[in-house]
DNA sequence: CTCATACCGTTGTTTATGCAACTAATACAA
DNA sequence: TTGTATTAGTTGCATAAACAACGGTATGAG
């Protein structure tokens, strides 16, 4: 199926997500204006943690979209900037659990206000079922790499 | 204006992009597959020498929406790799000119077959015109951060 | 219990990004 | 012409991703 041919320069758009990077970017930019020490990556992280605190590295692993090793030295990052730390799980001593620290969760609301700005600024002027339809679409290509 | 406010879950799939990350590391190992031995970003610069050759670092920044860092390294892993040569402007000596070698020239075919492929399996199933629509929304949100 | 197997996390290597500082060459205004 | 600003490209440093290989722990079959 599907036989569709790709102009180039939509297959280029495409394929390197020129709008997430400058997503990415401004949001990091944001962060750094409202003095919020952490890098996206990091926050992806806290992110999740905000919503469950104590996971294991492989729940983060799965709600990030990231593999082990990349989940293992965000983790090392946040740990060495104060914001989670590692607990052993006394049930299965393969597992780390990790816990924001008075800082990490100190740090929640500026973030996210940050994060929804960001958003805001990335969609001004797009109707919202534009936008739903828009996230359709990305979900369906999620779905048919996954 | 714009007082959207989005639900968490929303609001992080968006701003990380899961979506073209899961391209990028599809077309990726499409090219492993192929045997096309580059790596995507590397294949980002050779797609626009591909369509017009010779051009500087600076124009390849432009079009590739990367910094100068990140042209001159991928610059150099491409020379490293002897797929593009960098040769002195003579017209301005600050510049330089990026030419494909033979090599990279023979690289083109297969490689946009592959993308193309790639490109064909995340959109498997989208109707054309949903295509269009997003492609709309990613643009606008890229025209609205830049 | 023991052994094969699966799972969780870590480490090493290569590649890439963002930012700031820097050099060299050019353009332009006084 | 001289001096200043601009432009092209490079380098250093910190962070991060993909991939492969590895060690420690748990689990289940025999």
């Amino acid at each position: 199926m599907s036989d569709n041919q790709f102009k180039r320069g939509e297959l280029y758009s495409f394929i390197t997500g020129k709008a997430s990077v400058a997503i990415a970017r401004r949001l990091q930019k944001n962060f750094k204006e409202a003095g919020v020490d952490t890098t996206i990556e990091q926050w992806s992280i806290l992110y999740h943690l905000w919503k469950e605190d104590g996971r294991s590295q492989q729940q983060l692993c799965d709600a990030t979209f990231r593999d082990k090793p990349s989940v293992t030295r965000l983790v090392d990052n946040l740990e060495k900037n104060k914001l989670v730390k590692r607990v052993g799980d006394k049930k299965d001593r393969r597992v780390n659990l990790i816990f924001l620290t008075t800082e990490g969760k100190k740090m929640e609301e500026e973030a996210m206000k940050v994060a929804n700005r960001t958003l805001n600024e990335a969609l001004a002027g797009v109707p919202k079922k534009q936008i739903d339809l828009a996230k359709e679409v990305l979900q369906k290509v999620y779905d048919n790499l996954r």
